[in-house]
DNA sequence: ATGTTTATATAGTTTTAGACTATAAATAGG
DNA sequence: CCTATTTATAGTCTAAAACTATATAAACAT
């Protein structure tokens, strides 16, 4: 079994006829219809139902398929890798972000690149859990920070430091006063949180419900920047992760501290422990690991 | 570059001498120094530093080393995962059991086997909650009976039923003649219990635990059968769940209700949410929570 | 120095896996 | 019942990868 039948497998499976998946693969269908036919001798299991109006992928074969995919993507990497390293140019590394990382990632970033000046970096936004864990598994991504624990046995997650999140209220609020808040004091107060699938939404919205308040949300959407803009414009009120807003000058909301043990929560590490981790990659993860042992608290 | 080629060049490198590596892979050596030069040529990169003494990787060498050391180990995970489901066979349904459960398992395998006559059905003992976490990824069986909860996102658990735990005493045993006892009342008497790794072990020394008591484990055994003999010679008093003595008729021993909240436990269905359930699998599991849905209490 | 040993490279040949073309067989739909 | 579509089979060609024999280079011993 070499990658080639993999491949032409893979795409069988995805076009569901041979004929269309052998114009794909430029090749001829018999080539094909034989290369699977060996492939399922040497195997000795059925992988697809074949008949002349649409062929089916047996329960084997769907096996089959699953493991095949991941491992053709581990392949593309590898090829992608060896290609990098043949044009000489930069190598990469590629780092999934949450946004409340924005004001320190750079600051490690500005070591790393002393001791390795040619690297690109490639900097994603990260949304979801499955989309974390999707990106690992792909190759998309090296590393990913990310503030839910992943539990997978194929994905190392270590927690780096906890942060809080803190209210922003808008210009003329009535809280606007007080020195800190409560988060009874959010109960009614119209609502501005992302939307479905973000990971900050979960983080909020489980703090509510340990509190057995309920937000009454008036606004979902993708990005704190533009959460802040609606307080700005008085249309509600938002909570982010402190470290978002900590460092940014121009503010025309308020910062409030709230006091309930639920506001915090942990962010973490995270990269695919199965998958070889280039020195520079490993590299970063020590400053990080660094970074945040100097400063426990952020 | 195929699979070949990695697996030629990683013992190549191991060797450090293409000659040795050539006999281990059971190939010329002209052959192997050929299909080298073929995989530097196609990646434009120098892998090896050729000698007459011995042979140094490169820098580049190193990173293909790396890479693709992963890669072979992904590669021979898929192809051992293909082997072991054709071992299984096209059509056949495994589940672990504990011991408790055989009162109820092969009802439901009589009606199973009225819609699925062709399946052939492995029953497997299983053992700890490792060794019930380890069959299920490794598609030693799909399902397990098992009365701990398994905390891994990969594998879903159901609770089917609570049992009670109940005491067995000797034919001649001082408590005999009381209807029910008190966890109190073992106090100090020779116990008999499961070794090491065995579930229903944790599950009764839990129970003495949270009643501060501590038995005098007199034999550690592996079958709740040798435990029911022993107790029959008088030779300690042991606690087994109920369903396992519940429905034997022949019994020299004594069957003593505990009257302790913690003498009970909840048994489960569990499965690996990630792998692909064939029909049969999932046909099974709808026919145990059916068979459970209409009798709550067992 | 120079021959011996050891390792890799090259040349030429055979074998085999995978590609092709042409065509048969099967089946759904008009 | 024919037609269009799809997969399977047969026969052939090609290219990759195996082989054997031998050249070449370097280290080491005498």
């Amino acid at each position: 079994m070499e990658f080639r039948h993999l491949r032409y497998f893979i795409t069988v499976v995805e076009q569901s006829t041979f004929t269309t998946a052998a114009s794909i693969l430029h090749i001829s269908q018999p080539s094909l219809s034989t290369s699977i036919k060996n492939l399922e001798k040497e195997l000795g299991l059925i992988l697809i139902d074949r008949s002349t109006r649409e062929s089916r992928i047996t329960k084997e074969g769907k096996v089959l398929y699953l493991e095949a995919k991941k491992l053709i993507n581990h392949y593309e990497h590898v090829v992608g890798e060896m290609k990098r390293l043949k044009q000489q140019g930069p190598s990469e590394l590629s780092i999934g972000l949450i946004e409340s990382s924005k004001f320190w990632v750079p600051k490690i970033l500005a070591n790393f690149k002393q001791e390795y000046k040619d690297v690109r970096i490639r900097l994603l936004e990260v949304l979801g859990l499955q989309e974390v864990e999707r990106a690992l598994n792909n190759f998309d991504t090296h590393l990913a920070i990310t503030n839910q624990y992943i539990d997978n046995k194929e994905i190392e997650t270590i927690p780096i430091y906890d942060e809080k999140l803190v209210a922003l209220l808008p210009p003329m609020h009535p809280l606007k006063n007080k020195s800190y808040i409560n988060i009874n004091d959010l109960e009614g107060e119209a609502f501005i949180v992302c939307k479905e699938g973000f990971q900050t939404r979960e983080d909020i919205l489980n703090a509510f419900r340990k509190s057995g308040i309920k937000p009454n949300v008036q606004f979902e959407l993708e990005r704190f920047e533009t959460a802040c803009s609606l307080v700005e414009d008085g249309l509600g009120i938002t909570v982010v992760p402190e470290n978002y807003v900590k460092y940014s000058k121009k503010s025309a909301f308020h910062i409030k501290q709230i006091h309930d043990s639920n506001i915090s929560r942990t962010v973490y590490l995270a990269y695919d422990k199965n998958r070889y981790l280039p020195p520079l990659v490993l590299s970063f993860i020590a400053l990080v690991k660094d970074f945040f042992d100097d400063k426990p608290d952020h």
